[in-house]
DNA sequence: TTGTACGCGTTATCAA
DNA sequence: TTGATAACGCGTACAA
């Protein structure tokens, strides 16, 4: 049986209050009887009932993650800044799966509400109008990671800026001689991200007076085999091959790419270039190692957790909910050959 | 405001005590009244508190996982499998970072107990007798993951016969018509698997006949870097090169060794055959499809899970502590050549 | 089959 | 500076 506020206080001569008071605030106590009481809690390894505390402070000090899928390559390093900024904020993480699916998504959100999370960040999947009831209801801050609202319940969201990132890459490419320029993009129907990436890979065409080709253009639902799949139909769309480099909308798909392309006997950065999109940790330990865009997950894990730890417990003002678009950066490496 | 018990009860006509019945035990109420309390939960989107729950019935739904670090590269596997198991039982999990600091995951236990967790999953860090302390009044049960324990309190543990799978290396590579194989052990101070998988190499190595030398041994923490450095001093060792085969510790050293082999214009598998270790995701990503050593993260994760559903509540009785050896499995691939 | 009333471990309010 | 005591939302004897 663990030790309750009772215990302590019996063993400490004082009222459970006081206990209380000791542990939240310590100002209020007499320092002699903070002594008492520590050592009390000390011996009997005294641990607050963190359920407890939550039904009585209406708060529980935890915040609910919500991912579509953890085996997402990207999840690990945006973990790692949420948790290390709900940490430095004495807060637990409650991770939430919804494997895709956006029944389970929306489900998520009432689960971790039973939970009386202190705020909510969901990431990665389109927020449209099907959540309006669910945020107007959920009573506690949410917020958006690598994705965006089309929902009228005002949210806010960290991301990169999606199109001037793809722009970029392009712009990378076109620098280096490239003008046969293809791209696997990422689609999929709660989606949002594949179609900034393509249109800034379309503006990035426009721009320097490239004609946009659909035969130079496949798409994947950003894994693995999807990118292995769209090379492949990429390669039989045209049969006397004349790409010369590749846009992805994903470091996955990117290898996937790549892999096909090996498996064709063509090889990355000499026969075509190559570009990911994400910086995964495994970017640089592939050969060749991957040019790709950077995006700054962790940091926007702590940005996301930050809001919510400001947000919780008063209205946020309409300024505070906006798009906040973090920084990416392009990372150069070996797969992408400079022309001519 | 959320909507309590209380606020369905008014609502539906009836006590509190039959919207909780109507929850816990439909069989006990009357048809026609669930139907009305229902509708009336339905209504206000009635989501009840897991808090209030856990308090009162002193359990609370959810499992405590406790890892060294978000981003290792089998979290996601593993997590996979402890998520799916958890989602079957009806709980939640409560995860919990020890960033490979004992005195982090020692206070993991107090923190995860302070949530009233129904057990504790512990991952990959050997447990010693330090733990014993802790192990002792947690007040749940608690499983092993990936790891072993040296601490007097029984615990059961789920992983593979570490010996095992690396002496099926060796003779794997043995069959293929290598001789000289060298490997890149993992060491750290809390942890045993390293010592294990070397035992398994010197054990295959003796079983051959092949005796054992240290100039084809190194050292790594498991990360890539590591890897990539360990290889470096492998080659420095040996200045006349005639290591045909290279045995690792983990998919991830076996990425960084590789990395460094290619940097000093040696080629896999041509030049030099190399072994993984985990068959993590990306180890069939990669050019050369990685060989390696499959470890059933998944259903070591989802076995963890039912023994801990099984034992809560109870006192488990001693012939169900014990090491569970999960099967592994060598997967062949593109990495190793066949000599001669 | 249903309702009343108490307890779970805290925090917060109000007196002392 | 401290102590009683009433919530917090739910489960569950016990009684009806």
């Amino acid at each position: 049986m663990r030790a309750t506020i009772r215990d302590v206080a019996k063993a400490a001569g004082v009222s459970t209050a006081t206990v209380s008071r000791v542990l939240n605030k310590p100002d209020m106590v007499d320092p002699e009887t903070i002594e008492r009481v520590r050592a009390a809690m000390e011996s009997m390894a005294y641990q607050p009932s963190a359920i407890a505390r939550g039904l009585s402070a209406k708060r529980s000090d935890t915040l609910g993650l919500i991912v579509p899928g953890i085996t997402d390559f990207f999840f690990n390093e945006l973990y790692k800044g949420i948790d290390r900024a709900s940490q430095q904020n004495g807060m637990k993480v409650l991770l939430y799966d919804s494997e895709h699916s956006r029944d389970r998504a929306l489900e998520g959100f009432s689960i971790l509400g039973g939970y009386q999370v202190s705020g909510i960040i969901f990431t990665s999947k389109l927020v449209t109008e099907d959540y309006d009831p669910i945020l107007q209801r959920v009573g506690v801050p949410v917020v958006l990671t690598l994705t965006q609202s089309e929902a009228r319940t005002p949210v806010p969201s960290f991301r990169i800026d999606e199109v001037r990132a793809m722009f970029d890459v392009v712009a990378y490419l076109v620098t280096r001689g490239h003008q046969k320029i293809g791209m696997i993009a990422g689609r999929q129907w709660d989606d949002k991200t594949g179609e900034l990436r393509l249109e800034g890979y379309r503006k990035g065409l426009r721009h320097f007076g490239i004609e946009y080709d659909e035969k130079l253009v496949e798409y994947g639902q950003y894994r693995f085999d999807d990118g292995y799949q769209a090379m492949q139909r990429l390669l039989e769309k045209q049969p006397n091959f004349h790409m010369t480099a590749l846009c992805t909308a994903s470091d996955e798909m990117a290898l996937g790419a790549i892999r096909c392309l090996n498996d064709n006997g063509l090889h990355v950065p000499e026969d075509i270039s190559v570009v990911g999109f994400d910086d995964l940790p495994l970017a640089r330990m592939i050969t060749p190692r991957l040019t790709t865009v950077a995006q700054p997950f962790a940091e926007i894990g702590e940005a996301a957790v930050s809001w919510l730890v400001r947000a919780v417990g008063r209205e946020p003002s309409p300024s505070e909910i906006g798009d906040y678009l973090l920084p990416h950066r392009l990372v150069e490496r070996e797969s992408v050959r400079a022309l001519g």
